[in-house]
RNA sequence: CGGGGUGUAGCUCAGCCUGGUAGAGCAUUAGCUUUGGGAGCUAAGGGUCGCGAGUUCGAAUCCCGCCGCCCCGACCA
């Protein structure tokens, strides 16, 4: 008997669902294709922001805010970034409300004279103030940050993984040439890579998205990817290498040293709520959300067995006490978060919504524990031993010696398990496409696991590239990326069979 | 935006075919019992049946239109 009614197995899109609703973590709204963050979504978000602001700003960039609206001339700047957002914007076309024969209406009256849309993403904006702060090339590199909300007018919208609306955060950086801004490039991936992995246990590949899957505008795309338990892939976080094109569009220069006008290089990469998405799809089980230790809002959950009874005062001066030295404690580098739930319901039931929730340690700590100085707990990402819930039993001091080291075990396991199924998965052994068929094109039934596959290819261009598009696709599949790390010499192109220059990742993909 | 499904109590759903005063389980509230683990009994509260127009003496049920959600596709850093 698991706590969701659906499991992994029977219906992967359901259950997915199911989690978000369980472990409460967001609702939708009315507002279409919108998320309402409830407090356990919302705190594992405040954990992501807070490390991931403390690694932006230690690796040399300054935050900022921009406005939400930019003026509708502004997407127009550069050809390439219109083309990919115009079809799913959102425009706002009025300044004020009227009552027609009693129903609230935009006022025709007020219609402005140049609409705003409500920001996809920020580069046409910034690239605005970068042209007006960029003069000398003593003003480079100019390497910020802003954490905001942004809104796609997505056809088709899934909790976390695609909302119309999403927080992010989105770097923008200018630099004097390409070399230097390739490193900007390459040092935001890498916090990405290393940031997904040490603190949200999410094993990525870190590698260069092909010419059709780059970020309207972009020279080069770099992405990191996750393996979810279905096997498909999701794509994580994103670092672009801009080239000049922004900085063409809209006048981004500065002087050289010489006194010559040049055009700055500039980057952009961003993450977001999305990765909360790809944290359930990994480390959720048949009884919820396994949230990682170092980003779970609580780590330590107490539920202390009340029965009405005088003895229930002592029992909850000793969780008091409990919770105290834990909180004393330190774990991942921060004070450990321990919270007794004394909440007026049955202690059964929440137990249950912790574990749907996911808190990594979830204590139940009766009146005998009390009496006899004991800490009866469960650790959530190995809850059950065969079907049977698995409990455990430590003196209260062994418990608070060990509680730091159980939460980083926890989060070591979950990676682990989570990397040894990226590892297992991705099969490296297909020469031919005919093998990608046989492997991609039967399955027993709808969502089977598929894994990745690694492959060969010569790295063709334009149309050449737009047919191999057409192959992957009848396949449901998609080139994720090239993985940063190569081998040094290659076989044939198993599109073209010409001979390779580079190994990709082919997938389906989220 | 195309195909399919769906919308009835907070949640999961029955009722619709064959029109006749709105149902169940869980949850909630109250009382009693129970108390090392997802409790039991009794009672109570809770619904403009997604929205709008129509057929009809009468519509959750039939017809038409619209909207939301879910799945598949298209699209999508």
């Amino acid at each position: 008997m698991h706590a969701l009614k659906v499991t992994r197995a029977e219906d992967f899109p359901e259950w997915y669902q199911a989690v978000v609703r369980e472990a409460d973590l967001a609702e939708l709204s009315p507002t279409r294709g919108c998320m309402i963050i409830k407090p356990w979504g919302y705190g594992i978000w405040e954990r992501i922001q807070g490390e991931l602001d403390r690694r932006i700003k230690e690796s040399g960039h300054d935050n900022y805010y921009f406005p939400l609206l930019i003026p509708l001339g502004f997407i127009a700047k550069e050809a390439d970034h219109v083309e990919g957002f115009a079809k799913e914007m959102a425009v706002v076309t009025h300044h004020r409300l009227k009552k027609i024969d009693g129903v609230l209406k935009p006022d025709p009256e007020a219609e402005l004279a140049e609409p705003f849309i409500i920001r996809p993403t920020s580069e046409t904006i910034i690239g605005d103030a970068f042209s007006r702060w960029v003069k000398s090339y003593r003003d480079l590199p100019l390497k910020l940050n802003q954490w905001a909300n942004v809104m796609r007018w997505e056809m088709r919208t899934r909790m976390f993984l695609r909302t119309a609306e999403f927080l992010w955060q989105e770097g923008h950086t200018a630099h004097v040439d390409e070399a230097d801004a390739m490193a900007e490039t390459m040092l935001a991936l890498e916090i990405y890579r290393s940031f997904a992995e040490d603190f949200l246990a999410l094993p990525v590949v870190a590698g260069e998205k092909p010419e059709n899957e780059r970020f309207p505008g972009a020279e080069r795309t770099y992405s990191i990817e996750a393996m979810m338990q279905d096997g498909k892939a999701l794509q994580a976080g994103t670092s672009h290498y801009l080239g000049t094109h922004f900085a063409e569009a809209q006048n981004i220069r500065y002087q050289d040293k010489e006194g010559a006008m040049s055009l700055a290089h500039t980057t952009s990469w961003g993450v977001s709520t999305r990765m909360i998405g790809g944290v359930i799809m990994t480390h959720g089980d048949d009884d919820g959300l396994r949230t990682p230790p170092a980003i779970a809002p609580r780590q330590i959950v107490i539920v202390p067995m009340l029965r009405g009874k005088p003895e229930d005062e002592d029992l909850k001066a000793y969780c008091a006490s409990l919770v105290a030295e834990l909180n004393t404690q330190s774990a991942f580098g921060f004070p450990v978060r321990a919270y007794v739930d004394a909440k007026d319901a049955r202690p059964a039931d929440k137990r249950w919504d912790w574990v749907r929730r996911g808190a990594p340690l979830v204590c139940e700590i009766g009146p005998r524990d009390a009496a006899g100085g004991n800490v009866t707990f469960i650790k959530r990402n190995a809850l059950r031993e065969g079907e049977k819930i698995k409990s455990h039993t430590l003196a209260r001091a062994d418990f608070i010696a060990q509680a730091a080291g159980l939460l980083e075990i926890t989060q070591k396991e979950l990676f682990d398990e989570a990397k040894a199924r990226l590892d297992n998965n991705i099969r490296g052994d297909f020469t031919t496409f005919a093998d990608i068929e046989k492997h991609y094109g039967t399955e027993d039934k709808e969502g089977e696991f598929k894994g990745w596959a690694r492959v060969h290819w010569s790295r063709p261009t334009g149309a050449a590239l737009e047919e191999v598009g057409t192959r992957l696709k009848a396949l449901k599949l998609t080139i994720r990326n090239a993985p940063m790390a190569q081998p040094s010499s290659f076989g044939t192109c198993i599109f073209t069979g010409a001979p390779a220059v580079e190994e990709i990742l082919i997938a389906r993909a989220y």
